[in-house]
DNA sequence: CGGTATTTTCCGGACTGTGATACGATCCGC
DNA sequence: GCGGATCGTATCACAGTCCGGAAAATACCG
C-alpha cells in the first residue's frame, strides 16, 4: 500500500468534499499531516491538474478534472450490458421471469429479458412494444416520469383484457398508488392471468430511463411472495441505477448554501 | 513532484480512458512502468476504492468512485455565483450591458446583470420576468431547448412594439434562423430601439439552463460590432457552461461500441 | 511598524517504493 | 493432454524518494 498515493487521494477527497477553497494549514490539521507534506502533495496534484491554487490568496480548490474523468466513466455505459448480469441474478433469486424495458413515445419497448423455467409461455420478445399503461414496467416509469409522458401513453390505451384500465382518472389513481407503494403492479391488464411487478431504473441525470420487472402467473407474483419480489426487484434496480451513475439523493451532505434559483420571479 | 502520485493518477486516468477492463501487463507496457510497480499501484487504488479487480479474470477496471467525487464538484454549483465574474469580464470586453436569465414557464427571469456606463436606462431589474419570445436571451434558450418550451412561451406572446413577432410561424422561423446563426438577436421587439444578442448556457446534463446576452442601443449591438459581440458572448457562455460541468461533445472519443438502443421497436 | 500566523524552501536521514528475479498459475497451439 | 509462453503475484536488497524539523520568506493585522 503506497502511502503517498493514499495521502494524495485522501487530500483530494477532502478538498472535493469541503466544497470551498481551503488553506494549507487547515488541511494539514484535518488530515494529520505535516504542512510541508501537504504542500508537496498539493503542488503535485496541481501539476497533474486536479487542484488549483489561487495565487493571490494561496487557497486551494479542486478543478473540474475529477468531473471530466468521472463523466467518462458513465457517458457511454450501456444499459443492456450493465443490466443483464443483474437481471440474471434477480431471476435466480426469485425464480421468476425478468424483463427490462425502456419508454418510447407512450409504449414500453422490451430491450432484454431473462426467462425462468416456469411453464408460462413468454408473451413478449425483445424489440416488441406494448402500451405503457397496461404493463407493470410501463407504470413504473410513468409513475416517476414527468407528467407529460402520461399524455403520450394515454393516446395508446386499448382494451386487452376485462381488467385493462381505460379511463384516464383510473390510470392516474393507479399511478398515485404506485408512487405510494414504491413499485408498480399489473394485475392482468394485458394478458389474462399474467401479472407483473416493476420498479424504475434511473441514470446519472436522475431521470427514469428504464424499468425492470418480474412477471408470471397471478399467484406467483401477487401472492404471498409479493413483498419479497418487490424488495428483490428494488435491490436490482438500485444496483443497475448505481452502475449507470445514479447517485442516491440520501447521500446529500449538508454542505454549503446557494442553489440555482430556479423560480426567482 | 511526488512521482508515485503521478504514476498512480496517470494509471487511473489510463484506466478510465480505455473504457474497458485492462490487463496488468498491458497497462505496464502502455505506461512504461514495471509490472510489480503497476501491480502495487493498482492494489493501492483498489484499496482506496478507485479501481476494482475481477477476481476471476484479473482484469482491472475503474469503479464509479471518480464519478461520485466528480459529481460533488458540480452538484451544488450555483449559476449566479459562477457566472457573475464572467459577466463582469464580458461587460469589460464589450463595454455593453450584460444580463443573465433563466427560463421559467414561458418567461425569462433576470437573475443577474452587469450594467455598462452607457446612457441607456436599465429596463429590467433582477427578479423581473418578460415573455421569452421578445427577448434575445429568451430566444437563445428557446432555440436550443425542447420544442415544448415554445408552447409555454407562445401562450404569453403580446405586442410590445411594432416589431414584436406575433405569429407562431414567424417566431419559429426566427428560432430556426437563430440556430443557423449560432446566437439569438432581438431587433427591438420589447422596447423600441433596444436591441440584444444572446447565447445559451448549458449545465452538466447538457441541457440549456440559462442564457447570457448583451443589450443596448440599436447601432451599438447590431451594427459593425455585431460579430465581435457574438464571439465575446459565446466565449463567456462556454466558460460558464464549463464551470457548471458541461462537457463539450467535441471531446467525443471514438471508444467502444454499444449505446443504449433508445428506439428499438 | 512590529508581532503573529502562514506559506514556502532547504536538507539530512529514514524508510518507502523500486525493479530484478523467481515462483505458480493459466492459457494456447500443437 | 503436453510443453512453452505469458501472465499475475511474492520476495528482497538497494537506491532514491519522500519525510519532517527547522528556518527563511511572505502575508496579515492591528
Amino acid at each position: 500500500m503506497e502511502q503517498t498515493v493514499q495521502k494524495a487521494l485522501n487530500l483530494l477527497e477532502a478538498l472535493v468534499r469541503s466544497g470551498q477553497p481551503r488553506r494549507l494549514t487547515e488541511l494539514s490539521r484535518q488530515l494529520g499531516l505535516t504542512k510541508p507534506n501537504v504542500y508537496r502533495l498539493l503542488s503535485t496534484l496541481s501539476v497533474l491538474g486536479y487542484v488549483q491554487k489561487d495565487p493571490a490568496t494561496s487557497l486551494y480548490s479542486p478543478t473540474l478534472k475529477m468531473w471530466e474523468m468521472g463523466s467518462l466513466l458513465v457517458r457511454d455505459t450501456d444499459l443492456v450490458s450493465v443490466a443483464n448480469p443483474r437481471l440474471k441474478k434477480l431471476c435466480d433469486e426469485t425464480g421468476e421471469s425478468v424483463q427490462l424495458t425502456v419508454f418510447d413515445a407512450g409504449f414500453v419497448v422490451y430491450v432484454d429479458k431473462v426467462d425462468s423455467d416456469h411453464p408460462l409461455k413468454a408473451i413478449t420478445s425483445i424489440g416488441s412494444r406494448t402500451p405503457a399503461t397496461v404493463t407493470s414496467t410501463g407504470k413504473a416509469m410513468l409513475a416517476w416520469m414527468a407528467p407529460e409522458a402520461l399524455d403520450l401513453a394515454f393516446a395508446h390505451v386499448k382494451r386487452f383484457t376485462p381488467l385493462t384500465l381505460m379511463r384516464r382518472r383510473d390510470i392516474e389513481a393507479d399511478l398515485e398508488d404506485t408512487r405510494k407503494r414504491g413499485y408498480a403492479i399489473n394485475r392482468g391488464e394485458f394478458r389474462v392471468g399474467v401479472c407483473g411487478l416493476a420498479v424504475p431504473v434511473r441514470d446519472r441525470t436522475g431521470g427514469v430511463v428504464a424499468a425492470i420487472g418480474v412477471w408470471g402467473a397471478d399467484k406467483n407474483i401477487l401472492g404471498p411472495r409479493r413483498d419479497e419480489l418487490a424488495q428483490a426487484a428494488q435491490s436490482a434496480a438500485r444496483d443497475i441505477s448505481r452502475a449507470l451513475g445514479y447517485l442516491d439523493p440520501e447521500a446529500a451532505r449538508p454542505k454549503s448554501a446557494a442553489k440555482v434559483p430556479e423560480l426567482v420571479g
